[in-house]
DNA sequence: CCGAGTTGTCTAGTTCAATAGACAAGTCAT
DNA sequence: ATGACTTGTCTATTGAACTAGACAACTCGG
């Protein structure tokens, strides 16, 4: 059947947008109807061949699809036994002691920490006043994509000042953890000293990071740590992907 | 320079959606551009050796996303002299004579109808009333794409009582006009007796068909035509891109 | 008219998406 | 344990996307 249909007449075709790739219209297609709730979360996708017999695709296509939403987090494959929903989320609990390696590793997740960017700039009037710095002081800006089991959960935007902490980008590039970054510059314990939680939507840079689609949730997190003497360390504005974690406050 | 980058370390990067070409991430960001209103109507784009540079990329890959843009209706590239930018909207009269091959014709520009997709079914409860038909009425449903100059303009789904057009969609197929299909039906002359505008967004589906992205603005326009005896002809809801067309209404 | 600048077209080569088929490795119910 | 079913991996092939370079065709200002 269907004997080499150079991507134009057959049935598929209401899912071929141009210039993208099959899997991806698939893994989207798929996404979309997850998402719209039509599948519990650990319920089984029907098994790769009957999906690509559907769609009237090869198999291996449908695979690449479904790898695409096991990165997204969407989905998580067993060998032999098929594929299942995951739309369980992962609790995140905001409080004094909030240190992002400790709580996935305690949720039985691997945690990974990677740095996307960073350089040197002026303090803006918001981070100068967290910072208790002079407006246009040197600080430190890194970017960080956090990932648990190796799906994004969250993109952080993170200022330190540069006199205290002048390489903190180097640091942390070879320690990964913000945690031990701070532990090489004598910071042993530090805590969190208020957090702003609000919301919005993935824009184009942030959707790619976290393998989301544009226009999906995410929760906005400002935060503040300081030393145990109060003074202020960091200052943080993460975007966490509202499809993946729930921020848990303790009263 | 740029040895063949494999995709994934170059400068480009902050374009790269996973799964969707190139060309395609090229031809969306200028577009962006462009509706954000970067160009006025007839300004001059870069030369394409300047964009592919700009891109890193190759001259081909930026002609294949100007040629979808061409396609989208958003660009015309004049050999040997330039690509320019072509926001105005063709003025579409909505009267009594409304027939989209005289609009356009009368604009200068090269009208098309295809037919996208047909199927009798039973009347819903407003294509009867419309109609002055029983609800469950056999009718003709029709699916139509128009284009001016190859550039699509208006999605239509059109429905006329069965049992005195039939054959509608064989002979709309053939004549490619619905003033010739309704003149094979001895219909000469007919007229619009009210139309109904309201806007909204784009679906998968007609972003597909007018070569739009999703959630792009669309005027929807209900109407009924009728004999000169008063007798309905059919009911139609066509769906125009609003960033291509403006309805004109005289009073 | 000339020449600089711009789009159109051609050839060629490399990488990757998608197809096709086969078999290994694992799960699960009977 | 057996056997049906499902995912993982391998090889091979075809066509499209992208790159690279060259040249033709065309426009426009000096």
């Amino acid at each position: 059947m269907l004997t080499r249909t150079p991507r134009g007449s057959s049935d598929k075709n209401h899912l071929l947008a141009r210039g993208v790739m099959l899997w991806r219209c698939i893994a989207d297609d798929y996404e979309q109807t997850i998402l719209v709730g039509k599948y519990d979360n650990g319920a089984k996708l029907p098994p790769e061949s009957e999906i690509a017999a559907r769609y009237g695709v090869n198999r291996h296509t449908v695979r690449r699809a479904m790898a695409e939403l096991g990165a997204r987090g969407l989905v998580r494959t067993e060998r032999g036994s098929g594929t299942f929903v995951r739309t369980d989320k992962l609790d995140y609990p905001i409080g004094q002691r909030t240190r992002f390696s400790e709580i996935v590793a305690a949720a039985g997740h691997e945690a990974e920490g990677r740095l996307q960017g960073h350089r040197h700039e002026l303090a803006s009037e918001e981070v100068a006043a967290h910072l208790g710095l002079t407006v246009g002081a040197d600080v430190v800006r890194l970017e960080i994509l956090r990932a648990a089991d190796r799906v994004p959960i969250s993109v952080a935007t993170t200022w330190l000042p540069a006199a205290r902490y002048p390489d903190a980008a180097k640091i942390f590039r070879r320690l990964r953890s913000v945690t031990r970054t701070l532990d090489h510059y004598g910071i042993t314990g530090y805590a969190r000293k208020w957090t702003r939680i609000s919301a919005g939507f993935t824009d184009a840079v942030d959707a790619g990071r976290l393998r989301l689609s544009v226009h999906r949730p995410i929760l906005v997190v400002e935060s503040l740590d300081v030393t145990g003497d109060g003074e202020p360390i960091m200052t943080t504005r993460g975007r966490f992907a509202a499809d993946r974690v729930a921020l848990i406050v303790e009263s």
